[in-house]
DNA sequence: TATTTTTTGTTTCAAATGAAACTAAATGTC
DNA sequence: GACATTTAGTTTCATTTGAAACAAAAAATA
């Protein structure tokens, strides 16, 4: 038996590739690490939502996500108001440094992604993201 | 933008979830974690090498070697010989328990593998297997 | 040969992680 | 309404991690 063919092996070492890369250039370039890019992305997308929600759409552990917004609380990225009907809940939303933030960062995140994928044919992309849904469908 | 759509957070949701399958089943099955798996694979392929071997094979941290080492010759896995040509290097390798070991958790994981590959058509495995050669092209 | 530099592997230390215990509020049940 | 159960989020604690400092030996250079 080959490590090397492993599937489990192999799919460990690209992924901790690409996101190592990842990590250290939205270190240096903007202080904010995978946690919080991750976070961020989700609040973008979603405005006015709670930790909770934050879990189930990034699949975070719970103790991850509650340190990740303390953390872009204190950095001012985002407001924090308690929920309307929950009083065990917060609500999170960008203020204007997180999406001003977010509007320097995103362009950055796509070109990265841009230049990994160009080295793909269109078939090979193609391919791809139909494993990825696949192998998606085949673990729930 | 999705983040859900983005590569490197498909490939790393992905990856961890199917090296969190591993790793239960490995520690439950055999009492090892991934780290070990990873270092007793190479030692099965590769007897009597130095931890600067397995480093440069597994491409994993050299702490995390050291201390893998240390704790499969705690657990009586390996032999530990001191480098003839070399006398800040150790040699290892498996003993009559690691191979005990290793020809019970191959199959194993052999079947783990086949169960993942088996749920996908023949062309999607040989699509799988090319991008992933692609991929580590392309990222050296 | 003596001295500097590099290499191999370990230890130290501080940060990241997540399971388990916890608080507080909401919901369910009687 | 009173009590039990569940849920949202935080804190505690023990473990894992790897960068940096280290020790010891090998290799390079003078």
């Amino acid at each position: 038996m080959e490590l090397n063919d492993f599937l489990p092996y192999q799919l460990s070492v690209l992924s901790l590739k690409i996101s190592k890369g990842i990590a250290e250039h939205y270190q240096d370039q903007f202080g904010i690490n995978i946690s919080q890019w991750r976070v961020l992305v989700i609040l973008y997308k979603n405005p006015d939502i709670t930790a909770k929600r934050i879990a189930q759409l990034s699949q975070m552990d719970k103790v991850r996500i509650s340190r990740t917004l303390k953390s872009l609380v204190q950095k001012k990225y985002l407001n924090e108001t308690t929920h309307p009907l929950d009083a065990r809940a917060k609500n999170y939303e960008l203020n204007e440094r997180g999406r001003y933030l977010m509007r320097a960062v995103i362009p950055d995140a796509l070109r990265y992604e841009e230049e990994l994928l160009k080295k793909l044919s269109e078939q090979e992309r193609a391919d791809l993201q139909h494993l990825l849904t696949k192998f998606n469908k085949i673990l729930e």
